[in-house]
RNA sequence: GGGAGCAUAGCUCAGCUGGGAGAGCAUCUGCCUUACAAGCAGAGGGUCACAGGUUCGAGCCCUGUUGUUCCCACCA
């Protein structure tokens, strides 16, 4: 710090310095320490086609608060970094840019698809990371992880390997989401539901025997081309006799049959369903169930294939289009009805998914589903807040399979070879070349697996496994995961499953959900929007601290919160405030206080200070253990604003002017407690915490590696707190009854205290100079004074000899509302006593503090009674 | 169709295991009091959505209602 310091914070002069100083101290560097206990966090991987945004702002804020507020407490506190490769997001991101080049996937062929994608993950992966660092993230970079370098896709492999061979993988013809833009299949989890306007088109299906008609209901059309039966419910009586029968295919001009399945509910449309296998997840197992053949009648990108007839070559909406008009033309549309229907579309696209018959890979999930939801149960792991359990085990329990194979290049190949000859297939973690049944060429499997398949393994990949590394001893399983709700089914339960199988352990004790970040209007923050903040505007503009203070106060686990400059401008004041304090604390400094120690005599107001400190202490540490860390830091803002600030470092001043050992012990209390204080905060605003704590006199490298503070009994002043109390709410009455009467602060004024605790204002004395507008103080037993300003306490009545301003009515008035207000406890506080139930069930503490209430409130009415009578 | 969250001051939100309703911003009044006007000293402002219940005592626990947001689900 400069020796002449400007008077505001000035965070760009400070935040790269800091953060450049940390990463020379090694601070962030953890290291298996049988001395210590490990506190371990994986950081959710950031995509490296990301960037920085509040979510992510919000969840490495949070992350970075528990990860130095263990590494202070003495803890091995291990952070891993790292990134995830994000196969569709970057598949998509580089295909875009060879489009632009006119040159495509095939153009090119996988190998230099790869080269180039290597080259841009080499050159745009680490952006994001250098944005974490902005933010003051305290990662062991060292300890970097890609969900693509060797070590996880080792990872990778080896669990493929073992859940196939256990019969958890396996490949087959099944139903799927596919995403016609990004082409490939995705998850279920990958599909977002929405409602969506569209229609209901009633067709006839003419009977074969010419005895009649059948009437369907469709809200897709185009699928018809692969219908292969019409099904009706087994019940329904209208259909009955139907069954068994043939239709006639409209437009196809095919003979399908008629089925009975109670899947048809009889109530809703005409009772009567197309059945197109191959296109609608219900109709697959209709299919499955009738023995019906699948045709498949769309390409990769949603066009009608050559199944289609005449449609060939037509996109599935204009294919829809021309297949009504022509059902129209037929006289086979019967009407058209306005729907409404939930469509699915791709999340990182938005286009309509379309499901589709095809060959993939599958995680067999009921087997590895039951012991992850046991984990939660037993409380191997827990949920905080604890209601995301229930989300976490619906999900669970009505899990399905999880289709894990991506028709992308970029991602994990999938290790599974297959003979060119004998079509046999071997699955391994090394090539295969030549078929162990034929003798073949083998070829590898094409596809890649889902990106979630190895952030899956992130708690244990990035610590070595499958190798058993001295990390994966010492730091796993890890202790937090700090993540937001809208990735628990994504992540969160991946993570649970993976883990629990491959090293039998939960992969965390605790997992920390946050909501997200809106914006001023409440808004998701999205591209289409337009509304998203860029986090690293605010910093430039706020500071990290203030961003970070912004997003750790004020809300609470699991909820959304609103982001807005107003919240950030508010934090940096904040943090304005604190350079402010420390800039006073230097000033006044003299060179021989090189230490953080305490004086060996302590005043009533140092004892005051301190007993709060002593209990902030307390208070912060058992917040920060319970996940409570807007509490936790709310409480550090008020102490830091209202009690030390606002209160204590104005007491000190008396004794700073009065200089020689009087100075010097305000000077060492004043660094014992800002020093302290800063400790406290440093987890929640590192850079400005450090930069004043290394100019104060300390002890240490630096405050990152400090020891946090803890309750000290010896800091113990309640009774003394209590006493100066006194000292405060008179300066406190002081000051509004001179507001209330208009009397200017530079009005001065002599101030007669009378008071049953003479102790206690001898001690405070000298303050109600400086602090409540007097120009001389006596305190008396007893003090008879007419046409003065009263101010009450519940431990002095106090009068100011204003009589030129004195406006007795308002003077009267202003008593008398006191005086009720007061009465009003009384009578509340007294209901409580009188009442016998109050007082035989009551916690024996509960009636100690009423009864202690009421004798100051009634000590404050006497003093108001007295006050008024001498008014008059 | 299931499930969950939220509803507290004009606005944005805290309020831990039940024990006299809080903060920031905004508003009003007065202050450049030599750390800070990004500040200081004061003030006003709430039937804690509504209706019941449990309890000596409910913003907090239970039941129901209303409004709102979100998640899940195969109704063509």
């Amino acid at each position: 710090m400069a020796k002449e310091l400007e008077k505001l914070y000035n965070p760009a002069n400070v935040e790269d310095r800091i953060y450049k100083f940390w990463l020379d101290g090694g601070y962030f560097t953890a290291k298996p320490d049988p001395e210590k206990k490990p506190y371990t966090i994986v950081i959710p991987p950031p995509n490296i086609t990301g960037q920085l945004h509040m979510g992510h702002a919000l969840d490495e804020t949070l992350q970075d608060i528990l990860i130095r507020y263990r590494r202070m407490q003495g803890y091995a506190a291990l952070w891993v970094p790292g990134t995830d490769h994000a196969s569709i997001a970057t598949e998509a991101k580089i295909v875009e840019a060879m489009r632009k080049e006119g040159v495509s996937k095939a153009d090119l062929g996988r190998e230099k698809f790869l080269e180039r994608a290597w080259a841009w993950k080499e050159q745009y992966g680490g952006r994001i990371v250098e944005q974490l660092k902005k933010l003051g993230t305290s990662c062991d970079w060292s300890r970097e992880r890609f969900t693509l370098d060797e070590g996880c896709s080792e990872a990778v492999k080896e669990v493929f390997v073992r859940l196939y061979e256990k019969g958890l993988i396996y490949r087959g013809e099944r139903i799927i989401n596919w995403c016609p833009h990004c082409l490939t299949s995705i998850s279920d989890a990958e599909v977002e539901y929405g409602e969506q306007a569209g229609h209901f088109w009633h067709i006839n299906y003419p009977l074969a025997d010419g005895s009649g008609v059948i009437e369907i209901a469709t809200t897709r059309p185009e699928t018809l081309l692969g219908d292969t039966a019409v099904a009706v419910n087994p019940d329904d009586p209208r259909y009955q006799d139907m069954v068994g029968k043939m239709l006639i295919l409209p437009l196809v001009n095919k003979e399908i049959p008629i089925v009975a399945d109670s899947y048809v509910d009889m109530e809703f449309g005409t009772g009567a369903v197309k059945i197109t296998p191959a296109h609608d997840p219900n109709d697959f197992e209709v299919g499955l169930r009738h023995n019906l053949p699948v045709i498949n009648v769309m390409t990769d990108d949603a066009h009608i294939n050559e199944n289609g007839g005449k449609y060939e070559g037509m996109d599935r909406y204009e294919a829809r289009k021309a297949i009504v008009a022509d059902l129209e033309e037929g006289g086979y549309l019967v009407k058209v009805k306005d729907h409404s229907h939930n469509v699915g579309s791709c999340y990182r696209c938005s286009t309509t998914v379309e499901p589709r018959v095809s060959k993939q890979w599958f995680v067999k999930m009921e087997p590895l589903a039951k012991p992850a939801i046991e984990a939660v149960k037993n409380g191997e792991t827990r949920f905080i807040p604890e209601r995301f359990d229930k989300i976490y085990f619906h999900w669970m329990e009505n899990i399905k399979d999880w289709c894990i194979s991506r028709q992308l290049w970029w991602g994990h190949r999938i290790p599974a070879y297959y003979c060119d000859g004998c079509g046999e297939m071997v699955v391994s973690k090394t090539a295969v070349e030549t078929c162990p049944k034929c003798g073949g060429k083998m070829h590898q499997d094409e596809d890649t697996l889902d990106t979630w398949f190895s952030s899956a393994l992130w708690p244990f990949s990035t610590l070595g496994w499958p190798n058993e590394t001295e990390d994966l001893k010492f730091f796993y399983p890890t202790s937090t995961l700090v993540t937001g709700y809208d990735i628990i089914f994504f992540w969160v339960a991946r993570m649970i499953f993976s883990a629990i199988e491959q090293t039998g352990k939960a992969p965390f004790e605790t997992v920390f959900i946050h909501g997200l970040v809106r914006d001023a209007q409440g808004r998701k923050m999205s591209k289409s929007l337009g509304n998203g903040i860029d986090p690293l505007a605010v910093i430039e503009e706020f500071g990290a601290d203030a961003l970070r203070l912004t997003l750790s106060t004020n809300n609470s686990p699991g909820n959304d919160m609103r982001y807005s400059d107003d919240k950030v401008r508010a934090s940096r004041n904040f943090a304005n405030k604190l350079w402010n304090a420390s800039r006073f604390i230097l000033m006044n400094l003299s060179d021989e206080i090189t230490d953080e120690s305490l004086p060996e005599t302590l005043t009533a107001e140092d004892q005051w200070v301190l007993s709060q400190y002593n209990e902030l202490v307390r208070q912060v540490t058992d917040n920060l253990d319970k996940f409570e860390l807007g509490i936790a830091v709310a409480k550090l803002y008020d102490f830091i604003w209202d009690v030390f600030c606002d209160w204590y470092i104005e007491l000190c001043k008396a004794r700073l002017q009065a200089g020689g050992e009087e100075s010097k012990n305000a000077q060492k209390v004043l660094v014992y407690v800002m020093n302290n204080t800063l400790k406290l905060l440093h987890p929640f605003m590192p850079f400005i915490t450090e930069e004043i704590w290394q100019a104060l006199p300390h002890t240490g490298e630096s405050i990152m590696v400090a020891k946090f503070p803890e309750y000290s009994e010896e800091l113990n002043f309640s009774e003394e707190e209590k006493e100066f109390g006194r000292v405060v709410d008179a300066i406190r009455a002081i000051r509004n009854a001179r507001a209330e009467m208009n009397v200017p602060p530079s009005r001065k004024a002599k101030v007669y205290i009378e008071t049953q605790y003479p102790e206690a204002f001898k001690a405070g004395e000298r303050f109600f100079f400086r602090l409540a507008g007097a120009s001389e103080v006596e305190i008396e037993p007893e003090v008879k004074l007419e046409g003065a300003v009263s101010a009450v306490t519940d431990s002095a009545r106090i009068f100011i000899p204003l009589a030129d301003l004195i406006d007795k009515e308002k003077e009267l008035a202003r008593l008398n509302k006191e005086l009720a207000a007061c009465e009003k406890d009384i009578s509340i506080i007294s209901g409580k006593l009188d009442n016998e139930k109050f007082m035989a069930k009551a916690p024996e503490k509960i009636v100690e503090q009423e009864k202690e209430k009421l004798a100051r409130a009634k000590e404050r009415m006497e003093n108001i009674k007295e006050s008024l009578k001498a008014l008059q």
